[in-house]
DNA sequence: GAGCACTGC
């Protein structure tokens, strides 16, 4: 995995000084002009394409111009870990000190900063996060935002908070630096608010790519991919790899048969084609295979997903090919349920996966859709922010601070109904008090954790149901995944399920599992006999470390009652998610609440039970069908009891 | 009664 701006390494050009490297970049012509900008404008809109040096330059510039005396720090936050860390590792390279002296980063489990760091590199989420102790962000001078075109939550969330916390800071400074983005709409949304702002573009040290489309349009994307890919290997070097974007797993494992194949009816004739298939979905190690050097004389086929357009930078493309497809997931918030929707990507991601082909010498795109489907296409992808659920935000934005958030200005804002939405269930959680305010200390207990508000609810309640220590550990999974097992076979799945299987549900059927495998002491060997997730498992061990700080924080100690009673613990989450149960129809399906007919998921242990009364966790749709995931057995008694208790105290309100 | 984009606190 490589960042970006760290591509350009030590040993590629090893004969030269580091002072030297960093005079070639383009950025550094414009060292001055930056300074001054960036002196005389609270916000500096910097827009430059990967390569341009402004992720690694601008925060040395501020740092060598003295932005960082007087015991200020120089910040550049990020969406992704990987890049956090590369970035500050190269940087402190560059600035001949030991990672973490003047130059250091910040992400959840893993920090490494001291009291001498100046430049400080740092997830988005960190960020905000810093903001429940220091909501002025008072020890940065500058806070750079990079990839601010990506549009995560978080960034959007800071350029929000950012814009109020410069009314108040007169001294700080924000750059605000994307790829492509127009530079007008972000100008227009700080003037507004009289904040004094500038933009500048600088060019891009990428090579051209020739970019072909199809003439009509194509019925199968697939088979025109595969088409492209022979044609290009009858004629291409055999070290020129090539890069297929599509949209999802099926997509990909098909593709890389069929290449396959087709790859072998050549021999003799072209060089031998090796099939790579890359998403998330794959375990560590086999996506690392995408790195591997194939065989002298034989050509590497890397079928992506999204992870290839900016998480994971795949060296030595040539060739792209995209089928200008991604899949988005979309929340519903009238039945609160999700959907992978599979959808046309944008202008700006189509040039973006069209870049991938020129890093290191001109390349070519291949586009199969025609020209004027490319004209048709949307300028931008829609922010993150839009198609979200919003109860984690909205509540963060309460808890610093925000009183009307529906007057609040987001560079897009999202629909209203998704405001109302989150703000009902916040109310309900008891966040939120009927004039929409936050509660303390709920409401704002609930807001610090890193949880999602729901989960962060029934961990505050869980004493009052004896079992802090179980809903601890469910959390904790919950956060890192739905299912702890991995599927190979079925029959291994379901043999291994089966073993920590309860009847209550998968909520202590994922609990039993992850209780054994503590137990274990992290065996890999073992994890892997029993069908289960090592890398999901050991992660979800790191959260429940850090969220037992917190409760701590909290006053509130992991103990519980001996033995446990199962029924406490649904009880507990019951209390959380009233609006997340179902009741069986004549059918089979279920039926919640708000009308949404729903299906016990068929990773559950429930999948072929039939309990009255469900609870879930989440419900995803596919197709036309939504399905119930992390599923518990709950009696009807206890919503009617849950219901006179709630009746009971906000009634007398 | 089916199929699983990607991050992050």
């Amino acid at each position: 995995m490589n960042q970006n701006e760290s591509l350009i390494t030590s040993n590629s050009f090893s004969n030269l000084s580091i002072k030297r490297i960093r005079e070639l970049l383009p950025i550094a012509r414009f060292r001055r002009e930056l300074l001054y900008l960036i002196e005389n404008h609270q916000v500096t809109v910097v827009i430059g394409s990967t390569g341009c040096g402004k992720s690694t330059q601008l925060t040395q510039y501020l740092y060598e111009s003295g932005w960082a005396e007087s015991g200020k720090c120089i910040a550049c936050t990020e969406p992704r870990k990987v890049v956090v860390k590369s970035l500050a590792q190269r940087v402190a390279e560059e600035m001949g000190c030991t990672l973490g002296e003047e130059c250091g980063y910040g992400m959840s489990f893993e920090s490494c900063t001291s009291k001498t760091t100046k430049v400080k590199y740092i997830t988005d989420g960190l960020l905000l996060q810093e903001m429940f102790i220091d909501p002025l962000l008072t020890q940065y001078s500058v806070i750079m935002l990079d990839e601010v075109h990506e549009r995560t939550i978080a960034t959007d969330l800071l350029l929000c908070l950012l814009k109020k916390i410069l009314k108040q800071r007169s001294d700080l400074r924000i750059i605000v630096a994307s790829a492509t983005l127009d530079a007008e709409k972000l100008e227009e949304y700080f003037k507004v608010d009289q904040l004094s702002c500038t933009t500048f573009h600088l060019e891009s040290r990428l090579f051209p790519v020739d970019v072909f489309y199809l003439s009509t349009p194509t019925e199968n994307y697939l088979e025109n991919a595969i088409e492209v890919c022979s044609s290009i290997n009858k004629t291409a070097p055999a070290d020129d790899d090539i890069l297929v974007f599509l949209s999802g797993r099926a997509e990909i494992d098909e593709c890389v048969k069929r290449l396959e194949t087709a790859s072998l009816r050549n021999i003799g004739s072209a060089p031998q084609m090796v099939a790579l298939p890359l998403y998330s979905g794959l375990t560590l190690d086999e996506q690392m295979r995408v790195f591997q050097k194939v065989e002298q004389g034989s050509r590497k086929v890397v079928f992506a997903t999204n992870i290839a357009e900016a998480s994971i930078s795949v060296e030595g493309i040539t060739y792209v090919i995209d089928c200008g497809y991604e899949k988005v997931r979309v929340y519903n918030p009238y039945n609160r349920s999700t959907a992978l929707v599979k959808t046309s990507i944008s202008q700006a991601s189509a040039d973006q996966r069209a870049g991938r082909a020129g890093r290191t010498k001109p390349g070519k795109c291949f586009r199969l859709y025609t020209e004027a489907a490319f004209s048709a296409l949307k300028a931008k992808s829609s922010p993150e922010l839009t198609h979200s659920d919003l109860i984690q935000p909205l509540l963060f934005l309460k808890a610093m601070g925000i009183k009307n958030i529906v007057n609040l200005s987001f560079l897009d804002n999202p629909p209203t109904v998704q405001f109302m939405a989150a703000l009902e269930e916040l109310y309900f959680l008891g966040a939120l008090d009927e004039m929409g305010h936050l509660t303390r200390p709920l409401g704002y207990s609930m807001a610090e954790f890193p949880l999602h508000p729901r989960l962060s609810k029934t961990l505050l309640t869980a004493a009052k149901f004896g079992c802090v220590q179980e809903v601890l550990n469910i959390c904790s999974i919950l956060t890192i995944t739905t299912n702890l097992f991995i599927k190979r076979s079925s029959a291994e799945y379901f043999n291994s399920f089966y073993k920590f299987a309860v009847e209550e549900g998968d909520l202590l059927t994922q609990l039993n599992a992850f209780h054994a495998y503590l137990k274990q002491k992290r065996e890999s060997r073992w994890c892997s006999n029993h069908c289960l997730n090592a890398q999901s498992l050991l992660q979800a061990e790191q959260v429940q470390q850090r969220l037992q700080q917190y409760l701590r924080k909290f006053g509130v100690y992991a103990t519980s009652r001996k033995p446990t009673d199962k029924t406490n613990i649904l009880k507990c989450f019951l209390a959380s998610h009233y609006s997340y149960v179902a009741k069986r129809q004549r059918n089979g399906s279920y039926k919640t609440p708000e009308g949404l007919n729903v299906y016990i998921d068929k990773d559950s242990v429930l999948h072929e039970q039939t309990p009255t009364w469900i609870m879930y966790y989440e419900a995803e749709t596919i197709g036309e069908k939504t399905y119930a995931k992390v599923v518990s057995v709950i009696e009807g008694a206890w919503l009617r009891d849950y219901y006179d208790e709630k009746k009971n105290t906000t009634g007398a309100a």
